[in-house]
RNA sequence: GGGCCUGUAGCUCAGUUGGUUAGAGCGCACGCCUGAUAAGCGUGAGGUCGGCAGUUCAAGUCUGCCCAGGCCCA
């Protein structure tokens, strides 16, 4: 016996412990980076990492992020492209000065100034990476290939310098200007709140709902009647909002004229108010009127006038909205677009200024009801009621409310390229398309001016500084351009840390050591500028990656213009508003002139994963299994292949371990097991790969033709989906042709391989299952890249000295169109489905596939795919174990016919005379048609207005239909009828069949090797016996029997005795 | 309140430019196979395609409204 040229392949996988395996073996052979090696110099397919932040464990989301990542690099990569994949981690922001608040058990701006900022960033700098070991790990167990250790890092120095050029760049071309930006603003704790943190304070509360009296100008006794629920605002009102497509109306009311709503009437007067006068909303537009308090002179703008806005509504108030530009983000956006002017008589910890005389130091919300006792005084007020609505507070000190506050901001003029950057994401390839117009936009033709300054203080430092003297502003790009202003401008910090060298060197350019750089005014020369307090938004910071992660401009030149624009990048569709908007806009911003698209031309957005409910995730809920769980128990090409085939990527996932091993048991337990019946036979027979008689692919059997023209059509679309980042379209067709492989290709072939001789038939079997078992695993490699590692370097590796020592460093297989046969692949359908008629009449008439009948008649619709279905007549005859298969197109009486309209295309020709046509074929004749079609290809129908029409088989199908009452069975290939009539050779032949199967089933149960020969002694049934004499032969090969007796008493090692149709029979085995 | 997405079998999901008779897997029922065997396979039941209108010869597919869930904004 030749040596086994295939490791025994244990016959239940043992998932994660294979892949710990293989992990091993990458590391060990450096796959990864002789990955890149292998194609450096050609032709560069440019990924971006969107850096996530690590200061949270990664969950389910981040594993369907970072596969996702993972398949088109290493697609591409086996396409023959350089694809460098740089790490990068997000480490500014919000979320991370949170969670060292709570770290701290300290909360709002000032506990942290107490508590020191400088000792506060530090913390912020070692909580950023508290949990990068799980990401790490994370990582390398999913597969993710990506250079970690070359990782950009959003606060380190070089990244901040880079940020500092875009900023400084578009602040020398105008786009940075500092504003004010509506916050939701904690008064007592003088911070603003997030959304997500205002969206946590949220309570039901009765607040104050009042309607005022503002006087009209220059028409004694009329007046607007103007509401608002935050009497508070009113001393700082600029305006009045009305809807201007509302009608409004002026009541006659006790000598004065009121004007509101005309829909608001009743609710206000009654029923018998005297309306003097309707008009549209926009006609009062202009009005001016007298203010309800005179404390102070708006600026900025006109004031007191009627402006228009559609946030106006009329379903509660009056329809006439008092605008307070300084307290509410709406009245801020409609002052401004009316170029209204501002007034903030609430200063920052919520309490009236002294301007405000008789409030004067009094918390906004307590001085409601001084107000509206002063409007009363005054005549003013016209009505006041309480309502009941939500109304957020501070989540950490649940009884301070917030309120709406005008703080001054920085802000980036992106309103100044919005049409560029709509040109721009017209030529991004979206997936899901729908994003392109739909939710991106949508938001880009809405696109305001970008809100950059943050009052925090763990972010990149705004780089812009300010003489104090003459108001003169820099924003220098980078420190040496500081240091050149000033050579001793990080004194501070040099010494700092010369004191204490574990202080990270990036702090350098962070708050709070960035606060004391200063440098003398170029302009007036009086004295030092100093920079702005402010930070950046974070989302300004990741989307510099392009550039940002080589430091460019002041570095890497060369690198960032070999990995300008991105070819492929994907996140979640959460990111819409975050990094898509944020790399785009600035890409735009900076790089405006460059061809589109830029800086991503092909972005996979994707769903959330939520629980099997639909629900989110959470913490808090545990409703989800944490992803280690499942790499433990079911592995990481498990749960890769679930974010693969489960749904398109852009759904939502509804995810569970339950789930995740349904799509193992469909596609890689199938192919595992296919893997090993291939290896069992393979050294039972001593096949190599390299050396076993060959014969090309044409001179072999149909069954081999046809598997092989399955591998190279599921090749071309596998990589035409690849191309179009369809991996879903990609993941299905592989799961189609494993299923192809295993359950036709393997299970027609078993005789094939366990027959006695080593005849050439059964060599092409070999090659063809290695082919096709090392094709669809080079195909499944970047998806599945574990088990595909393991199957590959047993099939090649030992058997190959040549071959590339990873399947990852193999090349993508070219499709060899040669082999393609499509005639074929429809043929082998129409055998499939016939077969599946013929197991149906058996399953119906209960015989078992066993017992031989003598003959399956074939009645095919299509005529001409008779012809060619009749080379696989024995195929069909060994399936469905019928000793002859014959074909017919006359049939007699068992079948009907029925003729079948092809609308689709029918419809362009007939269009609205559709029904006419389908009248005609309902009454014609079936028999006629199929006649007229076989014979001439054409049946004229004539219509019932006379006309005739041309039909032929692309028009109608003729189909047939089994009758009632006969052993067949019909669908939509055609009809087969199966010969139902037993005799005695046919009845001897099934016992020798089961005796066979019983016989091999002792082999099993006696744990024998497969290729061990026995002696057999079968006894019992006379009829039985007597079967087994005529068959002597069949048994003795079939069951591997030296020596064979038949009847007297079965005796052996191992025996079993079991009942045929009633007969007894018994049989007895030991090593011969 | 606005924008976008989703709603198809008990469950998870497919469904091409509209083509009339809507598919798959799992689960379930029944059965087959037994030299891939704690595997493999077949057959079957199961759906008024969220609802209501409309356009069309023809609607799961297009339009409008409504309902439910999700995401992002307010």
């Amino acid at each position: 016996m030749t040596a086994m040229p295939f490791d025994k392949v244990p016959q239940r996988i043992d998932f994660p412990a294979g892949e710990k395996a293989t992990l091993a073996l990458w590391k060990e052979r450096r796959v990864f980076e002789r990955s890149l090696e292998k194609n450096a110099g050609k032709e560069t397919f440019v990924f971006y990492e969107g850096p996530p932040t690590a200061n949270g464990t990664p969950h389910n989301g981040h594993v369907l992020t970072r596969v996702i990542k993972d398949l088109f690099p290493r697609y591409k990569t086996m396409r023959g492209y350089h694809v460098p994949r740089k790490a990068g981690w997000d480490t500014h922001g919000l979320p991370v000065e949170v969670e060292v608040e709570k770290e701290l058990g300290i909360h709002g701006k000032e506990a942290i100034v107490a508590y020191g900022v400088e000792a506060f960033t530090k913390k912020c700098i070692e909580s950023v990476f508290r949990y990068t070991d799980a990401w790490e790990s994370l990582t390398d167990r999913i597969g993710f290939w990506i250079d970690l250790d070359k990782a950009y890092v959003t606060y380190h120095q070089s990244y901040v310098e880079s940020v500092w050029w875009a900023l400084s760049t578009l602040f020398e071309k105008g786009l940075l200007y500092q504003g004010h930006k509506v916050v939701w603003w904690w008064p007592q704790g003088g911070t603003a709140l997030s959304a997500g943190e205002v969206g946590l304070g949220y309570k039901e509360v009765d607040d104050p709902s009042v309607t005022v009296r503002f006087p009209v100008v220059g028409e004694p006794g009329a007046a607007l009647l103007v509401w608002t629920t935050t009497p508070w605002t009113l001393p700082s009102n600029t305006a009045v909002a009305v809807s201007p497509t509302l009608e409004y109306a002026r009541v006659a009311h006790g000598g004065e004229k009121l004007i509101v709503a005309a829909s608001r009437v009743a609710a206000l007067f009654g029923e018998d108010a005297v309306v003097e006068a309707t008009f549209a909303g926009a006609d009062l537009v202009g009005t001016r009127y007298t203010a309800p308090f005179s404390y102070a002179a708006p600026e900025g703008g006109r004031a007191y006038e009627i402006i228009a806005a559609d946030f106006v509504g009329a379903e509660t108030g009056s329809g006439l909205v008092h605008v307070a530009p300084a307290y509410g983000e709406e009245d801020f956006k409609a002052a401004k677009e009316n170029g209204i002017g501002m007034l903030q008589l609430v200063d920052a910890d919520g309490r009236f200024d002294a301007r405000a005389t008789d409030f004067a130091g009094r918390f906004c919300k307590e001085a409601d009801r001084d107000i509206i006792r002063n409007l009363r005084s005054r005549d003013l007020l016209f009505k006041e009621e309480s309502v009941r609505h939500n109304y957020p507070f501070c989540w950490r000190a649940d009884d301070d409310p917030l309120i709406q506050f005008a703080r001054p901001a920085w802000f980036i003029r992106t309103t100044a390229v919005t049409d560029r950057a709509i040109a721009n994401n017209r030529a991004i390839h979206w997936l899901p398309g729908h994003i392109q117009e739909g939710r991106f936009g949508d938001w880009l033709r809405n696109n305001v001016d970008w809100a950059l300054s943050r009052e925090r203080f763990w972010g990149t430092p705004l780089n812009i500084w300010i003489c104090p003297a003459c108001d003169h502003r820099v924003a220098p790009a980078s420190t040496q351009e500081i240091e050149r202003r000033n050579p001793s401008a990080f004194a501070a910090f040099d010494a700092a840390r010369a004191a204490d060298p574990s202080l990270s060197p990036h702090l350098r350019v962070h708050k709070p050591w960035i606060d004391d750089v200063v440098f003398p005014c170029e302009k007036c020369g009086a004295g030092d500028m100093h920079r702005v307090p402010e930070v950046i938004d974070c989302w300004f910071d990741s989307g510099c990656m392009p550039f940002a992660q080589w430091g460019y401009p002041h570095q890497g030149q060369d690198r960032f213009s070999e990995a300008w624009p991105a070819d492929f990048i994907s996140e979640a569709v959460d990111q819409t508003r975050g990094w898509f908007y944020s790399l785009l806009m600035i890409s735009t911003l900076l790089f405006g002139e460059k061809e589109l698209p830029h800086p991503f031309k092909n972005v996979i957005v994707l769903g959330h994963i939520t629980d099997k409910t639909g629900k989110k995730e959470s913490k808090s809920k545990g409703n989800y299994t944490p992803p280690d769980k499942i790499l433990d128990s079911d592995g990481a090409d498990a749960m890769r292949w679930y974010f693969y085939a489960a749904n398109p990527p852009w759904n939502n996932t509804r995810y569970s371990p339950e789930a995740v091993r349904q799509g193992q048991q469909e596609f890689l337990v199938k192919l595992w097991n296919v893997y090993g019946f291939f290896t069992i036979y393979a050294n039972i027979d001593g096949f190599e790969p390299a050396s076993s008689p060959r014969r090309p692919v044409a001179e072999r059997a149909l069954l081999d033709r046809w598997i092989r023209s399955e591998l190279e059509l599921a090749t071309r679309a596998v990589t035409a989906a690849m191309d179009g980042y369809l991996l879903y379209d990609a993941a299905q067709r592989l799961v189609t042709l494993v299923d192809a492989i295993s359950n036709w290709y393997v299970r027609r072939s078993r005789a094939r391989f366990w027959s006695g001789e080593l005849a050439q038939d059964k060599w092409d079997a070999y090659h063809t299952l290695y082919e096709v078992l090392v094709g669809v695993t080079t195909l499944a490699a970047p998806f599945v890249p574990f088990i595909t590692e393991q199957i590959f370097q047993n099939l090649v590796g030992n058997n190959d000295a040549s071959a590339p020592e990873s399947v990852h460093l193999c090349d993508w297989p070219a499709v060899d169109e040669a082999l393609i046969d499509e005639a074929l692949s429809v043929e082998m359908q129409a055998v499939r489905d016939i077969v599946s008629l013929g197991l149906s009449i058996r399953a119906t008439n209960k015989l078992k596939v066993r017992q031989p009948l003598h003959e399956a008649e074939i009645v095919l619709g299509h005529a001409e795919l008779a012809a060619r279905v009749e080379a696989h007549a024995d195929l069909i005859a060994d399936e469905l174990n019928v000793k002859k298969v014959s074909f017919t197109q006359d049939p007699g009486d068992l079948v009907t016919f029925a003729v079948k309209p092809n609308y689709r295309a029918l419809g362009p020709v007939f269009g609205s005379r559709m029904p006419v046509v389908r009248k005609a074929l309902d009454e014609s004749d079936p028999e006629a048609v199929r006649l007229a079609l076989a014979e001439r290809g054409v049946y004229a129908l004539t219509l019932a207005d006379g006309d005739t029409a041309e039909l032929t088989t692309e028009h109608v199908q003729v189909a047939v239909q089994a009758k009632e009452g006969f052993a067949a069975a019909g669908a939509g290939v055609g009809v087969v009828i199966l010969d139902t009539g037993l005799d005695d050779a046919l009845i001897a032949e099934g016992h020798v069949r089961e005796v066979i199967s019983r016989v091999q089933a002792l082999r099993k149960q006696a744990e024998l090797d497969y290729t061990a020969r026995i002696a057999l002694a079968v006894s019992g049934d006379a009829a039985v016996i007597a079967a087994c004499e005529a068959h002597k032969a069949e048994i003795a090969r079939e069951t591997l029997a030296d020596e064979v007796t038949l009847g007297g008493e079965a005796t052996g090692d191992h025996s079993a005795e079991f009942d045929l149709d009633g007969a007894q029979v018994a049989a007895a085995i030991r090593l011969s």
